[in-house]
RNA sequence: GGAAGCGUGGCAGAGUGGUUGAAUGCACCGGUCUUGAAAACCGGCAACGUCGCAAGGCGUUCGUGAGUUCGAAUCUCACCGCUUCCGCCA
């Protein structure tokens, strides 16, 4: 959520900021609502404080009627000139709250501003490449894609995973399985190890607050899986540990010396996809689930430049350690997310594919979702401030998965382990059919 | 699923319709004293919103939402969460 503040006080530099999303946004409407909304809460505010001062007083003269005092007619004349408030304070407070909510309703749905350091541009066409690692291997035969090798090693089988549950699923086995888990632990194990990264788990369904938190709501309710419950409530499947694992600080005032908090969550992420028909369909790059590693840090708003640096070589470095050629990207303001300031997408070398695909998405939130959540932090002695949060993939272990597979194929189609997962497979080298 | 109880400020814990945004203690911050520290003593210390150049004023908030009332932490209803006992169970 952007602050209200600067809408009222810059609503140029917001225009600015999110014409660089290639959003037009015409904030006249805003600013009607905004007169409208001053004019009704101070009126609203002013009959409030009437109406408590006027009770206070037959509250004290109920005390001195107590003591045997007759101030009865007092009484009643202040009761009728209180009562005299009634309606017109209710249909102003009522006309308030709808007021607030339109407010909310349009600032709630606003995307979040641009660093400066953000690249122009309106789509992915424009994002700047920041840096390469790695050269892409050179094989003496035509390399395969996943799918072929997978099936080939009989360990991934898209026919039954459509019988089970349909298209965009992956049914796994034997050593690709194996390999999956792995790699999940790998990323965990260095993370916590080397990166001070604190593990969680947590849970996979949320309430509606944690998606507003995050940003997915009130916006992007149809890229989400719903579960109705039968009292009425609903959960949501979660796109990405992001929405757990940063709502753990929701509503919370942390002590500033308390900071960084970074967290490592590995859980399965779910997304519907809609409108992405037709796209990815082979394969498992584009899927309704898939695993992924999620790195989360809530910081002191001075030091999340920096965080966003680290954390996003902390998911390099899990790329480096599988010895994955890869390119880091400064996505444009056109191409980056609701909620980011600013985005590094790490995109790994997929030889079948003969280019770099997304595998990480490291971001900057600065105190974007801190406002949906309410979370601050307070040095000694002064006052609450909205954190900054930041996260970023460490990494995707399904497409992590599809790397390792085409990146390390050999000629007969079996897969050399890369060292560092052989400890997580009893030291196994190599995975044959 | 059945029964009972409980949700108050960073923590503990008073408060059952009226100058209560909330006693008291702890923690924390500032000061006095001390060579220094501790102890003791004095003072300060919720969040959010809003108006204002500012000083400051006003409003809202005692799990959440609705209701009763001139007035609600306190009464009513619903929901959420927690605790204990019983049942069931991975």
């Amino acid at each position: 959520m952007l602050d209200i503040q600067l809408l009222r006080n810059q609503p140029d530099l917001v225009a600015a900021g999110l014409a660089r999303r290639g959003i037009a946004i015409d904030l006249a409407p805003f600013e009607v609502l905004e007169a409208e909304r001053k004019a009704v809460q101070t009126q609203t505010q002013e009959m409030q404080a009437k109406r408590n001062a006027l009770s206070k007083q037959i509250g004290m003269l109920k005390g001195r009627q107590a003591k045997g005092e007759d101030v009865a007619a007092e009484i009643d004349r202040l009761m009728t000139e209180v009562a005299g408030l009634g309606d017109a304070l209710k249909a102003n407070e009522e006309k308030l709250a709808v007021l607030l909510a339109e407010l909310d309703a349009f600032v709630s749905r606003l995307p979040n501003l641009p660093h400066e350091s953000v690249p122009e541009g309106r789509d992915e066409t424009a994002n700047l490449e920041v840096s390469r690692w790695g050269a892409p291997p050179a094989f003496d035969f035509a390399p395969k894609d996943h799918v072929d090798l997978g099936e080939g090693l009989g360990g991934l089988d898209f026919e039954r995973a459509v019988k089970i549950a349909g298209s965009r699923f992956t049914l796994m086995k034997g050593g690709i399985a194996r390999l999956h888990r792995a790699l999940a632990q790998f990323m965990l194990d260095t993370h916590t190890r080397e990166h001070g990264y604190t593990e969680v788990y947590a849970p996979y369904l949320v309430n509606p607050d944690s998606m507003f938190g995050t940003g997915q709501l009130p916006k992007f309710e149809e890229d989400l899986f719903r579960v109705e419950r039968s009292d009425g409530t609903r959960l949501y499947l979660i796109p990405t540990a992001e929405v757990p694992v940063t709502n753990i600080v929701r509503g919370e005032i942390l002590e500033v010396d308390q900071l960084p908090l970074k967290f490592v969550c590995h859980t399965p992420c779910f997304r519907s996809e809609a409108g992405s028909y037709g796209k990815d369909t082979r394969g498992m790059i584009r899927q309704h689930q898939f695993d992924k590693v999620e790195l989360v840090q809530i910081v002191a708003p001075e030091t999340s430049w920096q965080a966003l640096e680290e954390l996003t070589g902390h998911a390099e470095a899990i790329l480096r350690k599988l010895g994955l050629p890869y390119r880091k990207v400064a996505l444009c303001a056109g191409d980056m997310g609701f909620s980011a300031a600013k985005t590094y997408d790490l995109e790994v070398w997929l030889p079948a594919q003969n280019t770099y695909r997304e595998i990480s998405s490291c971001s900057n939130f600065e105190a974007f979702q801190a406002r949906r959540m309410q979370t601050r932090c307070r040095e000694k002695g002064g006052k609450p401030r909205p954190v900054h949060t930041l996260n970023g993939s460490g990494l995707a272990v399904g497409r992590t998965l599809v790397a390792v597979l085409e990146n390390y194929q050999q000629a007969d189609g079996s897969i050399v382990v890369p060292e560092v997962l052989r400890p997580y497979l009893g030291g196994q080298e190599r995975l044959t059919a």
